[in-house]
DNA sequence: CCTACTTATCGAAACGTTTCGATGCTCCTT
DNA sequence: AAGGAGCATCGAAACGTTTCGATAAGTAGG
């Protein structure tokens, strides 16, 4: 690879001009402007970047750290982050990140590679980032929990309205009609699937409906998970008219098993997942579910870190809205099925 | 940030111990090295990898060039690169590529961010490639063609075998009773298209079938593509008992039409895809397709990449063997459907 | 014709590492 | 006791840029 010190040597000109002719064309000559050119030319010359950051103690690039790069749930996600960041002039990686620390992701962000970093992994605990997030390298938490209270003017979150969607998705069920619940609620210790769980319920209690009675089971937010959950709900012979699942993973893992045991779907019971992923439209029946604004919330993690690294101040904790969206799975049930829709 | 040079000066020796602390530990005394290593602690020392890597002139990491960051098609693939990466020693970087050359992906290539590249994006031209590959720089492109011949001992690809997938497809169709034909193609410059094409027409020779009178069609890949083609071929009148499309997507689109047609699937209309997308399994009825070997392609490209970097010549070309993954779209016939099964 | 200003170019330092060869030391061998 | 081997440590150069201050040359004003 030619060096700026060869262009300069074949242009008979310092290194210092070439690199003005490069970063500031105006500045120099009309002569030796084209003289440099022309070795450019020749020489097939590209600076090398490596050395740039080292000086100017920039990059210009900023880092997505994925749990693994398999998430066809983020890809919208990540598309936003990468559209924004184009027009503000940063490159975008996408690392996964990988157990050991010194490796992978990590290494990116320690090592100085990266001016900022939008993190989705959940695995990457809270306490990581803030030591790493720094005035020269802003992180934006993405779609995941930020545990605990945020020290650092460094990071921030943005994620959507789980609460709400819980909300939306309570109301919708109401309004087609149904007064029987049960729910299969992710983990214990995620976060989003509490909101959901908090905004559901406050749904509820509006009718009123005695949010007691309903049963919850846990799933694991995979689609086996939700065939398992369904299978207990099931096996224990609790009854109701409809199930919110926390995702759509899981409505749809819960989905199968109902078809094997010929319940239908949504005459006997009505199935409501969350996230709208692409499988969401395609399954059978069509599940209703609330969608999230992947695109948009990419778009808004990069435009806080550029906003970071021009030295404003982070805004704490961005959240945007999300939108039911009602399918056949939740179809109003028609007058015909013989059952009353009595309160729990 | 501290330096090592900080780290020297608290730890009372040169900036030549402190690297030799941190790299090659056992080459000095214990006593010092302590000193240094509290040092180290004292000051939360971080190596600066732009610094390193300018120095020893390599940089530990591959990028993955992806067309954009969304395809849940290449999920599994970037996995099989990342794990293999890992094991290797290599950070894995994923970058969408965008528009302009100067920024985004290509960046990675030609300012020498990376030690070698693994693309996916077909937008990105067989010359360009060219240009940048070289003996510090090896590139491998994955599932993709590579026009043209290659002069470069820097570059290779690693693929699926398409052809053999293509005839897979044709044999499975003819062992279950199916007899006459139609096919949806990919973009007439579609390499990958016109191999499936070629693999199931030689099948279909094996019969013998006389394959002109098989109507094709060409697609683009997409679902709406795939309504597209299927309505063409309905409306004009053809007659056949099923089809191969060149992936899933399209077949899922022709799906769509044969349903809101009243024509059922498989006893009227067989119908058969390409890719093993997660959808395919999903659809109703599941559809039968030939699955690709995604992860064992990332893990391929990858080691090539990494056999090159250690100054090994590259292999050729790679190509794995698929699968065929018959499910409920091209079901047996019941010999109850009255039509004869005849050649032509 | 001298001074002051502008413009074009340059040299050198700096970014933060790694690594090579040199410098002392200590200890062993003869 | 002299010489050599081996070890720990160090200084300095190098990686390829950018950028600051300096220098030289040219221009304009008085």
């Amino acid at each position: 690879m030619a060096t700026i010190r060869d262009v300069a040597h074949l242009a008979q000109v310092s290194v210092s001009t070439v690199s003005l002719v490069l970063r500031q064309p105006h500045r120099v000559s009309p002569e030796t402007r084209e003289k440099v050119e022309k070795a450019v030319q020749e020489l097939q010359y590209q600076p090398n970047g490596i050395a740039r950051d080292l000086r100017v103690r920039k990059t210009n690039t900023i880092a997505v750290l994925l749990h693994n790069l398999s998430g066809p749930f983020y890809s919208e996600l990540i598309r936003g982050v990468e559209e924004a960041g184009e027009n503000l002039g940063f490159t975008t990686l996408a690392a996964g990140s990988s157990k050991s620390q010194d490796q992978g992701s990590l290494r990116l962000l320690h090592e100085g590679r990266v001016d900022g970093a939008i993190v989705l992994d959940p695995t990457i605990s809270s306490p990581v980032l803030l030591r790493y997030a720094r005035k020269t390298l802003p992180i934006v938490v993405l779609d995941r929990g930020l545990s605990g209270t945020l020290q650092s003017d460094f990071i921030t979150a943005v994620g959507s309205d789980h609460e709400s969607g819980g909300y939306l998705a309570g109301k919708h069920l109401l309004t087609q009609g149904y007064r029987r619940f049960a729910l299969i609620a992710g983990p214990v210790d995620s976060e989003h699937s509490h909101l959901r769980e908090v905004g559901f319920f406050r749904a509820l209690q509006e009718e009123p409906i005695d949010v007691t009675t309903i049963p919850v089971v846990h799933g694991d937010f995979t689609e086996i998970g939700g065939v398992r959950a369904m299978t207990m709900l099931l096996d224990h012979e609790w009854s109701f008219d409809a199930i919110f699942c926390a995702n759509d993973e899981m409505a749809i893992g819960a989905m199968q098993v109902l078809e094997e045991r010929h319940v239908t779907i949504p005459e006997q019971v009505a199935i409501m997942g969350f996230d709208d992923i692409r499988l969401a439209r395609y399954v059978n029946p069509s599940l209703s579910t609330i969608h999230q604004p992947m695109y948009e919330l990419g778009i808004s993690a990069m435009k806080q870190l550029s906003r970071a690294l021009q030295g404003k101040t982070l805004i704490p904790g961005e959240m945007l809205p999300v939108k039911l969206i009602a399918r056949t799975s939740t179809q109003k049930r028609t007058t015909k099925v013989g059952e009353e829709p009595n309160v729990s």
